[in-house]
DNA sequence: CATCGATGTTGAG
DNA sequence: TCAACCTCGATGG
């Protein structure tokens, strides 16, 4: 259930274990055995994010696109935490990141940055009270190589010393180079991505020519890529804006704060693997909000809980299908 | 143990 | 506008 940030952080993984590496493509649960087979012993040559969609180039320009949808998740393990390059055996989710607050970060070989962001892994905790010495876990790491599938595995990705194993992905298929560009052809601007001015303008010039509320362009791919239903809710209250606004009726200065501010957040998630919207706290309330889950944001999640700002009952109310959050008095 | 809901998208009606 | 997709953690008995 990620959104834009996760999925770039899972690009990375990919980009830093697998990219490079002859990969064993199998499909567990069977219901990607066909494209598993293209893919089969090729080696992966890029891994690439644009907003919640991936894409794994392969010899001869064979792609394999991923959207995880609402629920689909990678899981890794293997020599994947290791950004030194040592063996640790560990297992993250590629999909769920907003537990590592409350994760422990002291896995034997993980290096700081790889580790401590994309997931708290549940396997990794139960392998930590083994991990005594470094030949203990060698062996470990060695002998549980590689682990039995867990579950319905759509796709398993393989190499001498990784895997990655997707499950309940909403997409999941094999393109050619002219597919692949279809489909990020139809997706707005992504921050990482597209040049920071060009992105503007086109996300500027997608908002200003629609007579549609501005908490519904958000969630629009078309609109700008990567924006979920929590970075949605964020967004528009850091900057203070109605959700109804229609976004032809936005100032151009406001909808290019929109655009600067989803940048800037999708940065902080990307390096810290978080959804860290409330940055505008002063420390002890900053430390306060990451210990619970639950009070992490300014109102995604809040119903009829007191605005942070002005203590106004946060309201909810069902958007094209998608709860929207958001202060009545803050946001005008 | 059963049920619910989720950081999403698609396609039927 | 709504259900289906398909998985799993959280919640309630």
């Amino acid at each position: 259930m990620p959104e834009g940030h996760s999925v770039h952080r899972i690009a990375r993984q990919f980009g830093r274990h697998f990219v490079g590496e002859r990969i064993s493509a199998s499909s567990p649960q069977g219901r990607f055995a066909e494209g598993a087979s293209l893919i089969d012993g090729r080696v992966m040559t890029d891994a690439k994010a644009v907003g919640k969609q991936m894409f794994l180039e392969f010899d001869d320009a064979v792609w394999l696109r991923v959207h995880l949808g609402i629920y689909g998740a990678w899981d890794f393990s293997g020599a994947v935490a290791s950004a030194a390059g040592r063996m640790g055996q560990t297992g993250m989710r590629g999909a769920s990141d907003d537990d590592v607050a409350a994760a422990p970060t002291t896995v034997v070989g993980a290096h700081e940055e790889s580790l401590a962001s994309i997931g708290a892994p549940r396997r990794t905790r139960l392998r930590m009270a083994e991990q005594e010495s470094e030949s203990a876990l060698d062996d470990a790491a060695l002998e549980g190589f590689p682990p039995e599938p867990i579950g319905a595995v759509r796709v398993r990705l393989l190499t001498e010393r990784a895997v990655a194993d997707l499950r309940g992905p909403t997409a999941c298929e094999v393109l050619d180079a002219a597919g692949v560009q279809q489909v990020i052809d139809k997706l707005g601007p992504d921050p990482l991505i597209d040049d920071a001015d060009a992105g503007e303008e086109r996300m500027l010039a997608r908002i200003r020519r629609r007579r549609v509320p501005i908490g519904l362009l958000l969630m629009d791919q078309s609109v700008v890529s990567g924006i979920g239903n929590v970075y949605r809710a964020e967004i528009l209250f850091r900057a203070r804006l109605d959700p109804h606004a229609l976004g032809a009726n936005l100032p151009e200065d406001v909808i290019r704060g929109l655009w600067r501010d989803w940048r800037y957040l999708l940065g902080v998630g990307v390096d810290t693997g978080q959804m860290l919207t409330m940055d505008g706290l002063d420390e002890e309330a900053r430390r306060l909000a990451l210990r619970n889950r639950a009070d992490r944001h300014w109102v995604y999640k809040r119903e009829g809980l007191p605005c942070r700002v002005c203590g106004t009952h946060i309201v909810m109310e069902i958007a094209a299908g998608r709860k929207l959050y958001y202060c009545p008095s803050c946001q005008v």
